[in-house]
This record gives C-alpha cells, structure tokens and sequence, in this order.
DNA sequence: GCCGTTTTCGGCCCGACTGTTTTCAGTCG
C-alpha cells in the first residue's frame, strides 16, 4: 500500500512550506491530507483507479492531483519544488522541541545553519544567540531539545515500531517458503520503545526467503544479507533483522532472540544447575538435544511455567514460574475501551463506526469519550453538543443491545483545577476522564489533585503528562497521586497512543502499590486505531497486572 | 489547499505560554 508513503510526501511538503513561511493553512490542508491517508483503512490506490479520491472529505482538486501524478510518473513535482533552495536536511531540525519553522528558517538564512552538526556549533560559537529575538533562556531551551532528539534517535516507539511490524508479518506469512513466523526482541517483550526489529522463521528454502526480504519495497539499504541472517534499514530508517532457523531449533531460538539479556542470564544458570545447557539451538543434556522446538517445551524442560514475553526482565519472573505465574492480563479477557474519540470532536470515525468495530474486536462495551468544551483546538463539546451525542447513544445502544456504548468525555482539567463541565452534566455521563490539554507549566500536580475531588470523575488521563508534548513529562509526584486516586477511588489511565505511551510498566507497578486500578484507553481518533488497546495491555502485561488491578466498567 | 457557497471567494481553531520584548513572535497542543 503506498498510503504511508504518500502520507510521507504530503507532511514533507507541509515541512517545506512552514520553513519558507507559507500560508499556513495551506500546510494544514498537506498535513491533514498526510494524516487522512495515515488513517485510511483502504487502499488509497483503489480510490485513484475507481477515480475517488475527491470522494474522500480533506483531499481535494489540488491533493488529488498530486496523488494521481503519484501513481502516474511515481513521482510529485511539488515536492521538488517545495525544497527549492531548501536543504533537505534542515527537516531533521524541525523535531527538536522548542525549535520552530521560523528559527530554522532564520538561522538557515543567516548563519547558513543546515543541519543538527551547524546548529551545535552556531550554538557554541555564540552566533545563534546574535539573531534577533534569541536570548539565553531561548538557546537553552533548543539545547535541552537537542539532547531530548538525541536520546530518542535509534529507538522506534513501540505504536510505529507495531504498525510497521504488522505490516511486515503479513506479507511475509504470505509467502509459501515460510513455515513459522514470529517478531522478537525488545518488540515482543513490549518495550516502550524498540532498538531494532527482530523477524524469526523457519523455511525450507532460506535463499529465496532471504532475497524476497532484501528485494522487498520497504528495503532502503541491506546491511547484510547470509543464508540464515539478514539485515536490512527500512526507508523510514528502522533496522529489520530477519533469521531463518531450523525447525528443531524454532522455540529455543525465539526464547534465546527475545531476551532479555538479563532473562536469559538467569536462565542459562538455572539450566547448569540442573546438568541442562541451552541455547539458541535448543536445550541439551550432556550434548544431547531435549528440547527446542516450541519456546514453552524449553520452559518445560528446564522445569518451569511458560512465561510470557512482556514478564522476561529478570525480575522475579524466573523464580515464580517455578511455583505458578500469577495470571496476568490477557489480551482476549480484555473487555473493551474506555476512550476513543468520534467525529463529534476530532475524531475520524461516526459513533456508527466505532460501535460496529468494537463489536468486531468482541468487546463488551465501548467508551466514546470526546474532548470538552474549552479544548477548542480539538472541536471540545458544547454542552447542547454533548447532550445531542448522547441523544444519539441512546438511539445507537437500541440498535445495538449487544454492545454496552458508554456515555463517556475527556473533561479538561482547567487551569484552576476546575473541570470543563459542571457537575450536573457530569452526572449523566457514564465515564468521566479528566485530564489536562493546556497549562502544562501551570502546577499540574496540585490541579490534577483538585480535580479527584470531584465525586463524577472516574479516571485521570495522561497523568504524568507524557502524552502532551515531546518534553519529557511534567513534574509531578507520582505516588501523591497515587495516594490520592487511592484513596477517592479513582483509576489512572494507561494510554498507548501512536508514538507514545503514557503510564510505563514502573508507573502501573507503583499503581499497583498504591491499590490504584489502571483504564486502558486508546485516545484513538480513528477506528484504525483501535490496535493501541494491544500496547496499553502489552504495558499492562509487563507490570505483571491481573484483571482485579484494571479499572471494569461495571456492566 | 479544502470547503461551502448567498458558487469562484473568504474563512479555515484558537488560546496559552514563553521569552523576548515595550506590544509581539514563535511554539505548542
């Protein structure tokens, strides 16, 4: 499908023209365009041949050109020109936090600042802080962002690193040389973010297997290419290794791939104490193989419950698989989203829709939470709004009576600790997440404390305020609100959102502490989206949470 | 660039925050 690939394009010529300073709705038309088609749950190609595209609402005359120039000489002209006297590089700049379009612009002009290594320098050399409007607290801040960027590099958020994997396992399960397939790795353990992706499969035919993986359309450059190892850089920059292994070896070599290090550390000593060895060839008892063929035959052999993925960090995992595994989380037990956004705000996706893709993932109910009133970015509710939705809630539960759909909203937290709605509008609702969109800076903590007062509010989203913004997080104090949420019975929400995860495996383990129930919410505002409910319970899983820790809407 | 229209042009989301200013520009969500 080549809808990210156009996406990709479309948000490329929207960083062009922010640099150069056009007229910004312009942009945002390019950039919704690159985020419908990011969202699109069909072939955008189809649209083009059924001669569609203008069908599809925030792709236009101008868009849809591009598009059909796309599929027609492979190429589109504005991109070219958007860059015009633009060095490409200068698109690395525009995701460091707190260095706009019009800084970069400024310092491309006049400090012929091209890239990360200028602008470190231009830094240094003290000729950043010469441009007018640039002081030192300014300088500082785009120095702390820089070391933000940094930090991150090489590592793929799990939401993308999910999506692009998916995609990955897809084609390759469709390929008659494969036998078995699985991810591994920091991938398949949940991690909240990736190093590089891990592929294992078993083939009779490893040297086709392995030149259809370097010839696939996503390959922008082969690391290295072997009869049971392949590397390759995807063009989005991801490593992807793919290892072909031997069908006795299948579940020893997933074991061994999936780590973690310190997992397997622990594993391989145990196995010595009990005269095994083990590898990623299988388990061996006095050079004789036992086992290997499935991951939960090398537990076995070496006396021990099959433990999932997300559990394998060392940390005490390996002793109670000894005993029993505490049953945590499943992925099928799951019984539905508590948050997910409609087109009455900024969502993509009609109640209708979300209703009937609920009833596809077998949920139980469904959470349709939109944004309050004050959020107006996001198109927040008027309360005559709200009341309308709910209108039509009342009229969709009808049509579907085998679906629970809640009366839900993400109420914002006001910069007085107040809550967007009042009280007697709160208590017509089913669900209530409160959460914070705006004064990040404005003592979060205290308003978030405030707002648990409040007798109608059930959860509290983004509470450390990951979500938000490319910044860290803000400074609160996690166990004060735990304490809080403890005491006034609310939930915190874990939220999987496309490039972040909001409450990690340490936030959900001191939760857990504190007695505090944990909502899984996806924030998606596309029932495409709907996937990320897999990364809040991946989270869920690596916190070694059972279902009596997760907040259930009581049905 | 998209969209709706009183149909070919004008509005499009907007407010807060920060840091720099002395009334505003840039960034963010």
């Amino acid at each position: 499908m080549e809808n990210q690939k156009l996406a990709q394009m479309f948000d490329k010529i929207a960083d062009a023209l922010e640099i150069k300073g056009e007229n910004r709705f312009k942009i945002i038309a390019y950039r919704k365009a690159s985020q419908i088609l990011n969202n699109l749950t069909s072939d955008i190609y189809d649209h083009y041949q059924n001669d569609e595209l203008q069908k599809i609402p925030g792709i236009g005359e101008g868009i849809a050109k591009k598009i059909k120039e796309y599929f027609e000489t492979g190429q589109i002209k504005k991109l070219k020109e958007a860059f015009q006297g633009l060095p490409e590089s200068l698109l690395d700049l525009l995701s460091i936090p707190s260095l706009g379009p019009r800084t970069v612009a400024l310092a491309y002009q006049k400090l012929k600042v091209k890239n990360l290594q200028d602008l470190e320098k231009a830094i240094r050399n003290g000729s950043l802080a010469s441009l007018p409007g640039m002081g030192e607290k300014k300088i500082d801040n785009i120095m702390k962002g820089i070391e933000f960027l940094k930090k991150a590099l090489g590592r793929i958020p799990l939401g993308k690193a999910f999506v692009m994997v998916n995609e990955l396992l897809k084609e390759l399960s469709g390929w008659e040389e494969i036998k078995q397939i699985s991810p591994a790795g920091s991938y398949r353990r949940m991690k909240e973010t990736v190093g590089d992706i891990d592929i294992l499969v078993t083939s009779d035919d490893p040297k086709k297997v392995m030149d259809q993986f370097t010839a696939l359309d996503i390959v922008a450059r082969v690391k290295a290419k072997g009869p049971t190892r392949s590397s390759i850089e995807t063009d989005e920059g991801f490593q992807v290794d793919l290892r072909i292994v031997d069908d006795t070896s299948f579940g020893a070599a997933l074991q061994y791939f999936t780590g973690s290090k310190a997992h397997n550390v622990k594993l391989r000593s145990l196995a010595k104490d009990k005269g095994l060895k083990i590898n990623e060839y299988g388990v061996f008892k006095d050079e004789k193989y036992v086992a290997g063929k499935t991951e939960e035959q090398v537990y076995q052999a070496l006396g021990l419950e099959f433990i999932p993925p997300e559990m394998r960090e060392d940390l005490g995992e390996i002793e109670l698989a000894q005993k029993k595994i505490p049953r945590i989380i499943s992925y099928d037990h799951f019984p539905g989203d508590l948050h997910i956004h409609s087109t009455y705000s900024d969502g993509e996706s009609s109640l209708k829709e979300i209703v009937e893709e609920a009833m596809k993932y077998g949920y139980k109910f469904v959470g349709i939470a939109d944004h309050s009133k004050s959020v107006k970015y996001a198109g927040g509710l008027s309360i005559e709004k709200l009341l309308e939705k709910n209108d039509e809630i009342d009229k969709l539960q009808k049509q579907y009576p085998k679906i629970r759909i809640l009366k839900a909203a993400e109420v914002d937290i006001l910069i007085d600790g107040s809550l967007d709605y009042p009280d007697h509008i709160l208590s017509q609702l089913d669900v209530v997440i409160a959460a914070i969109h705006t004064g990040f800076s404005n003592d979060p903590e205290g308003r978030i404390l405030k707002a648990m007062d409040n007798q109608y509010v059930h959860i509290i989203a983004h509470p450390t305020g990951r979500l938000l913004s490319q910044r860290e997080a803000y400074n609160v104090d996690m166990d004060k609100l735990l304490e809080k949420a403890s005491r006034s019975k609310k939930a915190m929400e874990i939220n999987a959102y496309w490039d972040r995860l909001d409450l990690n495996d340490y936030d959900c383990r001191k939760a857990r502490e504190h007695g505090v129930k944990l909502a899984i919410g996806t924030d998606s505002h596309h029932i495409s989206g709907m996937w990320q409910m897999v990364l809040g319970i991946g989270v869920a899983r690596r916190a070694w949470l059972t279902k009596k820790d997760i907040y259930n809407f009581d049905i």
